[in-house]
DNA sequence: GCATAACCGACCGCTTCAGTAGGATTTAGA
DNA sequence: TCTAAATCCTACTGAAGCGGTCGGTTATGC
């Protein structure tokens, strides 16, 4: 498995966000009934969220979450990463302030890192899936596919 | 991390394996003291590539490894999902009998999975880095960034 | 002041990872 | 024929992460 459920059920909690039409909050409970994940659990994730800047909360009765930012301004990229952390295919992989990537042992041997190649393409297939998605669209394809004709076309990035 | 360092290694063994000139088997112990990696945990992993069909073996003195077919036939996916199992974004992916990619909770609640489309263009995105990727291009690019004689022969163990 | 809800940290069973250990079987060559 | 070299196989282990629970603290609307 490329991703754990945190991933998946943080992005399950950033849909039932953007699916909220007001600007009233929505208390965690509410979304883990809609859900059916244990709330308890969600609050670890909801407070990575929090912390990435992706979420903002009120506290006390009738609070709750709600986007920082309107979900066509969020992309999936910084939703993953705020909850399974930076996105490396490898161990040895890490991102230089500069934005460049860098492999640990880079030329540690008698020649360069040879998986490097393979490793810097699927980086770049997941980022460039990752970024070019926005919660608005996950909104939008799950919403349209609730109420009447399933949607059968899921489509890839280009 | 999207891989562990199985797939890192049983990379970097295939590599040593197609960078080898001859037809002559070379034993794990030669591929282990080239990529400074640890025989016992190497054994376990080119099992995983046996039993794929990737590699074939030749037991007893002299014995070894070579590639089951040559470097260019053989793309990565293949090599990376035979050290980490089926690679899925997500535990609810599976990979259909024919071809299609289904989620286990489809449709479970109200609405459709709405995260479906996201996980869909990531497995895209990564299937397609590593099904372009072909073992013959990682010997080429490990080979000539190397700095050219301080190749090191990976002749008959010690 | 009470119910509601965000916050926080500790804990727990389970699985996987990365690696070790010890042996068995097979084979080439002296 | 004996031996060294090599594959092959199973079991085990410490550490870490995952998925989740629990109890408690703080803040806030009614």
């Amino acid at each position: 498995m490329l991703f754990s459920t945190k991933a998946e059920y943080g992005v399950r909690l950033m849909v039932e966000l953007g699916r909220q039409p007001g600007s009233a909050p929505i208390s965690l409970s509410a979304v883990a009934e809609a859900e059916r994940l244990p709330l308890s659990y969600l609050e670890h994730l909801v407070a990575k969220l929090r912390k990435a800047g992706l979420v903002t909360s009120t506290r006390g009765a009738h609070g709750g979450y709600r986007l920082a930012k309107p979900a066509a301004e969020i992309t999936m990229d910084a939703v993953v990463e705020a909850l399974e952390g930076q996105i490396a295919p490898m161990e040895c992989f890490h991102d230089a302030p500069d934005g460049k990537v860098l492999c640990s042992h880079e030329d540690d041997g008698d020649h360069a890192c040879a998986t490097k190649l393979l490793w810097t393409r699927v980086q770049g297939g997941v980022t460039k899936a990752l970024s070019g998605t926005t919660l608005a669209e996950l909104v939008e394809f799950g919403g349209t596919a609730a109420h009447g004709e399933r949607r059968a076309t899921v489509g890839t990035a280009a």
